[in-house]
DNA sequence: ATCCTCGGATCGTAAAAGAT
DNA sequence: TCTTTTACGATCCGAGGATT
C-alpha cells in the first residue's frame, strides 16, 4: 500500500514548481512526474515528520502559522568513513568471541543476553543492566582514568550495547547503538528513536535538544539521563512569558565570538547546533535555553573584552555583559532551576561564574561556579558508571564538561585557595573520534595537566596539608609531573589559544610549586623540583618564550584567566628578582627582561591596561632597574604589544652561569620566606581578600639560616 | 473531531567491498 | 576500473495519543 499511495501522492504534487535542490527528478523517469521526485522538506515538516509541499512557504506551515524556512542543510549521505570498517570489524570479533572453541552454542550466548526473539524485548534499562563480564572488558579502560582513555578510539566501548541490540532488526535501538562515529561537526545527535532529529534542532548532546524539545523527555533513555524527569518541566501549558526577553537573534553575533575564540578552551556545546542561524528563529527557546544563551554571551563578552571588536549592546547605554547576565538571572527566577537540572544548568552556571569571574566578584564566581559542580554531582557526572548509560554521543559531550568543571575547579580552588570537590574519577573525552581530535587533544592535555594538581597539592598550597609532608621529595614529584602530564600530544600541532593556555598555566603551576617549596623552607635543598633561587627566572624564559610570538588575541581569549597567570609569575620572578637587589650576572639581567615583557603583555591585555599592572608596578618598587622597565612600559599606546612581541628572547643557555654572583645576605631568603609575597598568587586583589590567605610560609629561624649558609657559599661561588 | 507526534517503511545516494 | 553491496540521510505515512 505504502508505495503505490506514496507515488501517488507524488504525482498529485507533481505539478508544483520542483523542489530548491531538486534537479534530478525529470533524469528519474520517462514518464511525467511518477517520479519518486526528491523533495525537499522545510525545516518544519522535517521536523514535524508530515508531507511537506516544498512551497515558500510550504502549506503545513500556513496552516499552523509558523516561519517556514529552507536553512537545514541536506547531510551527506552514504557510509562514513571507516565507520563501516569499524562495526564491522567490532561485530566480527564479537561473533568470534561469541563461538570461540569454549563458547556454547551462539544462542545460548545470545539467551543469556537476552538476544532470543522468544525472550521479551528488554527495554533500554534492561540492556543496560544486563551487560556480561565479557562485555564489560570492553569498558573496563574507560573507568580507568589512570591510562590514557583518550586513546581509546569510541568504538571500542560500543559493541557492549550493540552486541546487545543488533538483532533486534527494525528497532530503533539498533539505530541507536550501531553508530559509533558521531556526527558531531553536524551536530546530529542521533539517539536513536529520537534520531530523525534534524531542524535547528540538531542540538548538542548536551541534552540542548531535550531543552528545546520537549517531547524529548518523553523518552525512556533520555528520562533515565535526568533523574526524575519523565518529561519537560516547561509544559506546554504554561508556556513561558518570553515579552521581557532578548530578541532571539541578539545572541548569534557572541555565539560566533564564543567559538572563533572561546570553544578551543572549552570546547562543550555543538557548534553547528549554536551557530545555525534557524536555532534563533524558533521563537520559542525554552527558559534554560535562554538563561544559557545568555550567561554564554555574557561570559563571552566580559572574557574578550576589549581584544576585538564586539557588536554594539542590545541596549544602548548598557554594557552587553551586565545586559546578558541580568536577563540570565531575571529568567532564571521564572522558573526552578534547581528542578530542572540538566548539562544546560550547568554550563549556565559555569558561564555565570566566568561571568563573575571576570569581573573579580569572587564570592559570587564561587558560588556559581559551586553551582554547576552541585548540579553535575546531582546528575552523577563524577560517576564512571553514570556514562555507560547514556547515549555515547551525549556521553562525550558530559565527560567533556565534567572535566572542563574539572580543571575550572581545580584552577581556582589553587588561585582563591579553596577546597576542591571534583576528582579525576572518569574517564577523559576521546580525542581522536572527536569533531576536531586536535582541539580535543589540547583540551586533554590541559586536563592531564590539572591532574597533576592532585589534593595533597591544593591541601598544601591551602596550608592544611602536613608541612612534613610538604617535602622536597613530593615537591619533585609534583613538578615532574607537570612536566610529563603535558606532553602526551604534541603541543606545536594545537591551536594557538590551547598552546598558549596549557603552556603557561604549566608554568604558572610550576611556578606555585616553587613558591610552596619556598615556603616550607626547601630553598635550600639539593635543587630537586627545581628548588633553586633562579627556577623562577628559567619560567619566565618559558612563559616569554610562549606568550611573547603570541598573537594578542589568542592570549585576550583566556580571559581575566590568563592575566592572574601572567601577573602571578611575573609577581614571583619581581621577588626574586627584588632578593637579588644589586645583582649584576647575566640571570638577573635576562630575569629582568622577562619581567619587563611580561608588564608589557599586562599593559596591553584584552585591549587595554590589565588591573594587575599598577599593583605589579607598585610591588616592585625598589627594585633596581625598574625605572628603565617603567620607561619601557611608557611607549605609545598601540605599540606595547608590539614592543612586547618583537622583543629577542634572550638565549638562557643552560643554567645560567655565572648564576647569581650572590653576595646576598641570608635575610634574601628570609624575604623570600617571609609571608609577604611568596605563595600569594592573586595577590593583587581587593583588600577583604587578604583575610582569605593562609600565612603560607614562615620566617626561617635563626639555626635554619646557619644551615643555609653553605649552599649560598657554594652557589655564590659557581 | 481534530491536531500532533513519532516509529518506521521506503527510497536515493555515496562509500566500501568485491569482481575482473 | 567496474559492479555490487552496504550504510545512511531524507521523506512522510499512518497509528495512536493529546487536545479541543
Amino acid at each position: 500500500m505504502g508505495l503505490a499511495e506514496k507515488e501517488m501522492a507524488a504525482e498529485t504534487h507533481a505539478q508544483e514548481p520542483p523542489a530548491p535542490t531538486s534537479n534530478t527528478a525529470k533524469a528519474c523517469n520517462g514518464f511525467s512526474g511518477v517520479a519518486k521526485q526528491p523533495r525537499r522538506a522545510c525545516d518544519c515538516c522535517r521536523k514535524r515528520k508530515i508531507r511537506c509541499d516544498a512551497q515558500e512557504p510550504c502549506g503545513q506551515c500556513m496552516k499552523a502559522s509558523i516561519r517556514c524556512a529552507y536553512l537545514q542543510p541536506p547531510k551527506k549521505k552514504g557510509p562514513k568513513g571507516l565507520r563501516s570498517a569499524r562495526v564491522l570489524h567490532a561485530l566480527r570479533k564479537i561473533d568470534d568471541t561469541a563461538s570461540g572453541p569454549s563458547a556454547s552454542p551462539a544462542h545460548a550466548q545470545f539467551g543469556d543476553w537476552q538476544w532470543g526473539p522468544q525472550e521479551p524485548r528488554p527495554g533500554p534499562s534492561d540492556v543496560y543492566d544486563s551487560q556480561s563480564q565479557e562485555i564489560q572488558s570492553y569498558n573496563h579502560v574507560y573507568q580507568r582514568p589512570d591510562i590514557a582513555p583518550s586513546t581509546q578510539p569510541y568504538f571500542q566501548s560500543i559493541p557492549s550495547v550493540m552486541s546487545v541490540r543488533m538483532p533486534q532488526q527494525g528497532q530503533s535501538a539498533v539505530k541507536l547503538e550501531s553508530r559509533p562515529d558521531y556526527s558531531w561537526s553536524s551536530g546530529r545527535t542521533d539517539t536513536g528513536s529520537l534520531g530523525s532529529e534534524s531542524i535547528p534542532q540538531v542540538l548538542s548532546p548536551t541534552s540542548s535538544e531535550a531543552m528545546h524539545d520537549f517531547s524529548r523527555y518523553q523518552d525512556p533513555g533520555l528520562a533515565k539521563c535526568m533523574p526524575d524527569r519523565g518529561r519537560s518541566p516547561f509544559s506546554k501549558d504554561d508556556r513561558w512569558s518570553t515579552s521581557r526577553r532578548l530578541p532571539e537573534d541578539t545572541f548569534l553575533p557572541y555565539v560566533q565570538l564564543f567559538f572563533t575564540h572561546m570553544f578551543a578552551i572549552m570546547p562543550v556545546i555543538d557548534r553547528s547546533t549554536f551557530l545555525d542561524t534557524s536555532f534563533y528563529t524558533t521563537g520559542a527557546l525554552s527558559p534554560d535555553m535562554y538563561c544559557f544563551l545568555t550567561a554564554l554571551c555574557s561570559a563571552t563578552t566580559v572574557q574578550l573584552d576589549d581584544s576585538i571588536p564586539q557588536p554594539q549592546s542590545p541596549q544602548p547605554g548598557k554594557k552587553a555583559d551586565h545586559l546578558f547576565a541580568e536577563e540570565c538571572l531575571r529568567e532564571r527566577r521564572t522558573f526552578d532551576h534547581a528542578e530542572t537540572m540538566s548539562p544546560l544548568s550547568i554550563m549556565t552556571s559555569f558561564f555565570l561564574f566566568a561571568y563573575y569571574g571576570n569581573h573579580e566578584k569572587h564570592f559570587q564566581a564561587w558560588h556559581y561556579l559551586q553551582e554547576s559542580i552541585t548540579c553535575a554531582e546531582n546528575l552523577e557526572m563524577d560517576d564512571e558508571a553514570s556514562y555507560e548509560k547514556l547515549d555515547p554521543v551525549e556521553s562525550q559531550w558530559r565527560r567533556r564538561l565534567y572535566w572542563l568543571l574539572f580543571i575550572t575547579e581545580r584552577a581556582y580552588a589553587v588561585q582563591r585557595r579553596k577546597h576542591t570537590r571534583l576528582h579525576a574519577s572518569v574517564a577523559l573525552p576521546a580525542v581522536f573520534e572527536s569533531e576536531d581530535p586536535q582541539l580535543l587533544a589540547g583540551f586533554v592535555n590541559l586536563a592531564n595537566l590539572f591532574s597533576a594538581v592532585d589534593e595533597s597539592f591544593v591541601s598544601a598550597w591551602r596550608g592544611s596539608r602536613r608541612s612534613s609532608l610538604c617535602d622536597e621529595a613530593w615537591l619533585a614529584r609534583t613538578q615532574k609531573q607537570l612536566d610529563t602530564s603535558a606532553h602526551a600530544a604534541n603541543l606545536g600541532e594545537l591551536t594557538e589559544t590551547q598552546h598558549l593556555d596549557i603552556g603557561v598555566t604549566r608554568e604558572w603551576l610550576h611556578v606555585l610549586a616553587w613558591q610552596l617549596g619556598v615556603s616550607n623552607g626547601l630553598i635550600w635543598g639539593q635543587g630537586e623540583g627545581g628548588m633553586r633561587l633562579d627556577y623562577p627566572v628559567e619560567l619566565a624564559r618559558k612563559v616569554v618564550e610562549i606568550v611573547g610570538p603570541a598573537k594578542a588575541i589568542a592570549l585576550d581569549s583566556h580571559g581575566i584567566g590568563m592575566e592572574q597567570k601572567l601577573s602571578d609569575i611575573a609577581g614571583c620572578l619581581a621577588d626574586v628578582l627584588k632578593c637579588t637587589a644589586g645583582d649584576t650576572s647575566a640571570t638577573f639581567q635576562e630575569g629582568k627582561q622577562y619581567l619587563n615583557i611580561l608588564l608589557g603583555k599586562l599593559s596591553t591585555m584584552r585591549g587595554k591596561e590589565s588591573r594587575y599592572l599598577t599593583p605589579l608596578l607598585a610591588k616592585m618598587e625598589g627594585l633596581p632597574g625598574y625605572e628603565a622597565i617603567s620607561e619601557d612600559l611608557a611607549l605609545p599606546t598601540g605599540m606595547e604589544d608590539e614592543y612586547a612581541t618583537n622583543l629577542q628572547v634572550p638565549a638562557l643557555t643552560t643554567p645560567a652561569s655565572p648564576r647569581w654572583s650572590m653576595n646576598q645576605s641570608v635575610s634574601m631568603l628570609r624575604t623570600l620566606s617571609f609571608t609577604g609575597t611568596l605563595g600569594m598568587p592573586g595577590i593583587y586583589v581587593p583588600e577583604e581578600d587578604w583575610t582569605q590567605r593562609r600565612p603560607s610560609a614562615r620566617v626561617l629561624e635563626d639555626h635554619e639560616l646557619e644551615l643555609l649558609q653553605p649552599w649560598l657559599n657554594s652557589v655564590s661561588t659557581q
